[in-house]
DNA sequence: CGGCCGTTTGAGTCACCTCAACCACGGTGG
DNA sequence: CCACCGTGGTTGAGGTGACTCAAACGGCCG
């Protein structure tokens, strides 16, 4: 459940993940203050009743960051993939419920230990306080796409998202428009994601492949044969 | 239209604002670089063709950040109140259109500037990363909104947000549970922050007051008979 | 084989949108 | 002083995109 630290070097996640900043020295003096942990898909990560005195660097898998209302409406406000930070430094209650989409693999440090290494570190806080604006950015898009975009407009664009986040090469043809995705969510994810019902998600997709942007090989593996054609779909905002 | 800079001692927001950390010295070396703007309402403030090399406090007024799609569909992302931070360090570019909602009078400094000072003042900077990171909060709960909340529930939400950020005591019954609001927003604007149309706003705000709730004096000004009512109105997420 | 889970598909409904008329208010100019 | 607009808000009638309910499908596992 918590494998010892290895070295930073050989890390997955080394250029894009927070700490890519640190020199081998200060690497090193924080890995040992770093343990992993590994959970299984569809786990309960850190909720808001209990107080989380750590935070965490994603080294592999997904990770959704949800909000739920009294009656059980629920909307996925974000979600992890490897490198990115989870955690709320200075506060103890994480106003998330954060749950693995997939298996999760974390590098874990104390809350507070982090956030006197970042007082330390000033250029490791100058980053973290960059990504911060970028979450704040990101999530801003995403209020465009809930407010004013339609279903199909809504699948077009995170099917857009999850392959920019996990780009791969298509198997089947090399490069080119054409590029394969696994989409880390069930259906219910993504319409918790997207503001809809799992079955409108389900019949855009159906949509989406009868117009020949995508091509479902199964319910978790699209094939995106037009990308441009994708992105039209998802009127990407371009704020003029 | 840019007056001389003014003592920060008497600055209106000069305990809500970021600045309210520094000491009178650091102040005074701030406000040495800083000057003053005043807009009228429905003003354009900063585009995003235009990249913006300064950044400013809101000293009164409300500000719109908003996101707008190429048909002209739009959706504001977020309101700035007095005391609040408008600008984009380490960025040359902004990622949103900003118009006033009312009149308006900012505290300009130079972005670079901005920059450099918070480098040196550390407790600024610190300040302003917790703040943005409150930023992402809030926009994540807006999140919330915009995905999963009913019409009702949306115009119910902004009233009470209204109501927090500009608490004023209702002048017929001073304290208990009514107050009275003035919306620095339109119908139009209003639907544009909350996903709606406007029609569909002004339906909203009668059935509130169809069920005591609140009352409209005129379109701007609505007193909130029934604070309680309306918070549950709109289903303030608890996040269990 | 049978049950379960996630997904797809269909039919009917409804919350919100669209279109359009009307109203109240404030400014302008004859 | 009043007729004339223009702007923002309200109200009504009708339409529709996404939701709701329900059934069937397919893969996986015991």
């Amino acid at each position: 459940m918590a494998p010892r630290p290895r070295a930073c070097s050989a890390c997955a996640v080394r250029e894009t993940a927070l700490c890519g900043v640190l020199n081998t020295q200060q690497l090193a003096r924080l890995n040992r203050r770093s343990y992993r942990r590994l959970y299984p898909a569809g786990q309960l990560i850190a909720g808001v009743a209990a107080s989380e005195d750590w935070c965490a660097t994603v080294l592999s898998g997904v990770i959704k960051l949800s909000k739920t209302l009294s009656d059980g409406r629920q909307q996925i406000v974000a979600l992890l993939f490897p490198g990115d930070f989870l955690g709320r430094p200075y506060r103890a209650e994480f106003p998330y419920t954060a749950e693995t989409a997939t298996e999760v693999q974390l590098c874990c440090y104390g809350r507070t230990y982090f956030e006197g290494f970042m007082q330390e570190r000033s250029d490791l806080k100058q980053i973290f306080l960059e990504r911060t604006l970028d979450s704040v950015d990101a999530a801003r898009d995403w209020m465009l796409l809930l407010g004013r975009k339609t279903a199909q407009e809504k699948v077009a664009a995170l099917l857009l998202t999850i392959l920019q986040r996990t780009s791969r090469p298509c198997p089947d043809c090399e490069q080119g428009p054409c590029r394969q995705l696994i989409m880390p969510l069930t259906r219910t994810e993504m319409a918790d994601y997207l503001g809809l019902r799992l079955e409108t998600v389900s019949r855009q997709l159906k949509q989406l492949e009868a117009i020949g942007t995508i091509k479902r090989l199964d319910p978790r593996r699209i094939s995106v044969r037009d990308v441009d054609a994708l992105a039209k779909a998802a009127s990407s905002d371009s704020t003029p």
